[in-house]
RNA sequence: GGCCCCAUGGUCAAGAGGUCUAAGACACCGCCCUUUCAAGGCGGUAACACGGGUUCGAGUCCCGUUGGGGCCA
């Protein structure tokens, strides 16, 4: 009895690229959902066409889920009793069926070419009704079938729907939605090169592998009286339809290409944590009962996720929230964590080979922790910790102006030098000693100094405090870097010129 | 074009007829902290699309309009 009761929903996407964020963000629901009802999550690949290309987008597709941490229990790669999970492999079900329906009579052939149903919506357009299908095909003699038959004609496989009447989903989200019959014609189950439409397909698979509960975008509401009758005209049992909002874009348009950064792999190649995307696309659409809730790990996800407090309102994604968020995940990773993600993308940037990195693993976390309060990816952390490699290239320019042409500025840097090169034990306490004392013997503020040489030894005017830069520096290097700085503003000539 | 869905601040979003002179978060602005920038703390600007009903009472229910989106073509 556990059995019949067991919770089964399923992802099943058309592998025609990437993860898009609200593809991830309906699997997820899915995912939640059956974890939170200890069902099963089944994940179909709906690759109606068997090109090669398919393949690759699928693996990509998984690797995307996989990046995510969203596993699947049924699918490509771990199986499962109800395969396959491919919808390429999966013909001859899907001809079994529509052999089985036109036995029954609930399906027909429809020798109509496509210029006659051209003809016929042309028609409909001039007359302005709605363009639908006669039916013309629903009672053929047998003698026009010969004929056509005889006439080499492929039938296409169309359903018989009602003409009367009303049907109505009961949406899990939206509730009771009420479709008029005589709006939709008899519709095509099967092309006439043998290959079943997207809803018939879509309904043989979610019977045939047990799915109770259709979590989808809600694009397919409009589909599902369609679908319905499938499941009548088969005497299957009828799943629940739960109809989740749509991702939209910043101008409310469908997301598309040139709306930018759109797909899980986008973000994971800017630096994005899996954690975060995922915790910001749960928040589109669904609020935990705790609304001021907002950082949760998967797990409490799960624990909370229901989908009675899905809401039917399409949602705009908004970058700057999900950065924001990825900054706080950020600042919970352990050092070490952070090591792991900042290495294949430093080695990326050529800031260091990996090995040179691990080398100096304490050295190496001395800047990210330096670096990571100011960070919200894990690319611009990478980025911001370019000058602990090599010198700096050029200055800002603003600070250039504002910081370099003060009067003595080049002598005062000389001297912060020699204070530096002076101190014995390095570490963060005497370089800030050996500063304050210099600070203290030119009767000068804090910030006169502090500044240029932040300046002179990141190339910045902003960063983490100047004593952490130079304590990780080294002696050595802040000692060149600051000489460096001073010969430049000589050479400039930039001093004094404020006042000139 | 027909049908369907949706409508609270710039964005996410709470709200299941009275406790809403409408929560929280991001963003924005200000202040504090501070060697800079962040982070953090405190505070602020900012919304129930519009019009009719129903009701003693509507952001909350009904109808229409407008706008956005989707499906079928």
């Amino acid at each position: 009895m556990f059995l019949v009761s067991e919770v089964r929903v399923r992802f099943a996407p058309s592998p025609t690229g990437y993860l898009h964020i609200g593809g991830a963000r309906t699997a997820l629901f899915n995912f939640l959902f059956a974890r939170h009802h200890g069902g099963k999550f089944v994940l179909r690949i709906e690759d109606t066409d068997t090109e090669r290309t398919i393949k690759d987008s699928a693996e990509k597709l998984m690797a995307a889920f996989k990046w995510l941490g969203l596993s699947w229990d049924e699918g490509p790669i771990v199986g499962g009793p109800k395969g396959p999970y491919y919808q390429s492999q999966r013909q001859e079900i899907y001809r079994r069926y529509v052999e089985e329906l036109l036995a029954k009579g609930a399906a027909y052939k429809c020798y109509c070419t496509p210029e006659e149903l051209a003809a016929e919506r042309e028609k409909a357009r001039l007359e302005r009704r709605a363009p639908r299908y006669s039916g013309r095909c629903r009672s053929l003699t047998p003698e026009e079938i010969a004929r056509f038959e005889a006439e080499g004609r492929k039938p296409a496989i169309r359903l018989k729907t009602p003409d009367e009447g009303v049907t109505v989903v009961r949406d899990l989200v939206h509730g009771e939605v009420t479709f008029r019959n005589e709006e939709i014609s008899d519709f095509v189950i099967m092309k006439s090169d043998g290959f079943p439409t997207y809803n018939f397909a879509c309904v043989i698979d979610d019977w045939q592998m047990g799915i109770t509960h259709v979590i989808r975008a809600d694009e397919h509401l409009s589909n599902t009286p369609k679908q319905m009758w499938i499941y009548e005209a088969l005497g299957a049992p009828m799943p629940k339809f739960a109809h989740v909002p749509m991702i939209l874009a910043p101008d409310r348009s469908k997301l598309s290409k040139r709306h930018g950064a759109q797909t899980v792999e986008e973000f994971m190649e800017k630096g994005y944590l899996p954690e975060a995307i995922l915790n910001y696309i749960v928040l589109l659409g669904w609020t935990p009962p705790d609304s001021t809730k907002e950082i949760m790990s998967l797990d409490e996800m799960i624990e909370l996720f229901d989908i009675d407090r899905v809401s039917s309102t399409p949602a705009v994604y908004d970058v700057t929230k999900m950065t924001w968020m990825n900054g706080q995940y950020l600042r919970m990773k352990t050092p070490r964590e952070l090591m792991e993600l900042y290495v294949p993308v430093a080695e990326k940037m050529g800031l260091a080979t990996a090995e040179e990195l691990r080398s100096r693993a304490d050295w190496l976390e001395k800047v990210i922790l330096a670096l990571r309060e100011r960070s919200k990816t894990v690319d611009e952390l990478v980025e911001s910790s370019a000058y602990f490699f090599r010198a700096p290239e050029k200055y800002d320019e603003a600070g250039e102006k504002k910081l370099f042409t003060r009067p003595g500025v080049a002598g005062l840097m000389r001297k912060g030098a020699r204070a530096l090169a002076s101190v014995e034990e390095w570490n963060l306490e005497n370089v800030e000693a050996a500063y304050r004392r210099l600070i203290e013997q030119e009767g000068i503020k804090g910030g006169d100094i502090i500044h240029p040489t932040r300046l002179a030894l990141s190339g910045k005017t902003v960063g983490p405090g100047l004593f952490e830069i130079i304590e990780i520096l080294g002696k050595e290097e802040s000692v060149a870097r600051l000489e460096a700085a001073a010969s430049y503003v000589e050479e400039k000539g930039f001093e004094g010129s404020k006042n000139a």
